[in-house]
DNA sequence: AATTATGGTTTATATTATAAACTAATTTAT
DNA sequence: ATAAATTAGTTTATAATATAAACCATAATT
């Protein structure tokens, strides 16, 4: 049957971010807003929704005088982005 | 790379409704809502918006006595359905 | 003749997404 | 040296969306 989709990855910036954080091990905070299109605000309100449920972590440093902010997707979120796509193929099979 | 996913789809009970007539000839109003396990008014909340994008149609009529609302998907429902699907895999591709 | 059930629609509320405004520091240009 | 613009974000306000609750009309049941 129809499956649940996980409500916080069943969102296009959410996913972007997650399918972008499946393949790459650390994305810096300029990268994602650059591949997802997306504003800052808007990124930087995602990133902490997607950090609260432990699906990613988020590392503030600094790169010589500017901040510098890198995310990284955990094993939970890895998880859950399974998860999500095993539960979306019941929608989408043909 | 990551392409828009279209919002009208990008929801989980449209998409389920969606993806029900995609291998149907006709639901019906109660049959659509057992299957997406959704309620009656977020349905047909649901339903209308798909029909004003000319994704369904919804013909009304009665069955004996009582209301009969029975769904279909049109051309360009299934278009937009197909390319939903396509944009999505660049999001979730291994 | 009340009550309950069917098949919905409409309206109100909660949630979510997005945009706009702001902060803080750093470059660049004058 | 200082004003203007850029970078790298965060916070807050607003718009859009989803969902739930309330409602309507008719029919069937007790």
């Amino acid at each position: 049957m129809l499956r649940e989709l996980d409500p916080l990855l069943h969102s296009q910036l959410r996913l972007g971010i997650m399918s972008i954080l499946m393949s790459v091990d650390g994305a810096e905070f300029t990268f994602l807003k650059e591949q997802t299109n997306s504003t800052a605000g808007n990124l930087s309100v995602q990133l902490d929704k997607l950090s609260e449920a432990g699906y990613i972590t988020i590392e503030k440093s600094f790169r010589g005088k500017k901040p510098l902010t890198t995310c990284r997707i955990t094993k939970k979120g890895l998880k859950a982005f399974e998860d999500y796509v095993n539960a979306l193929k019941d929608y989408i099979k043909p």
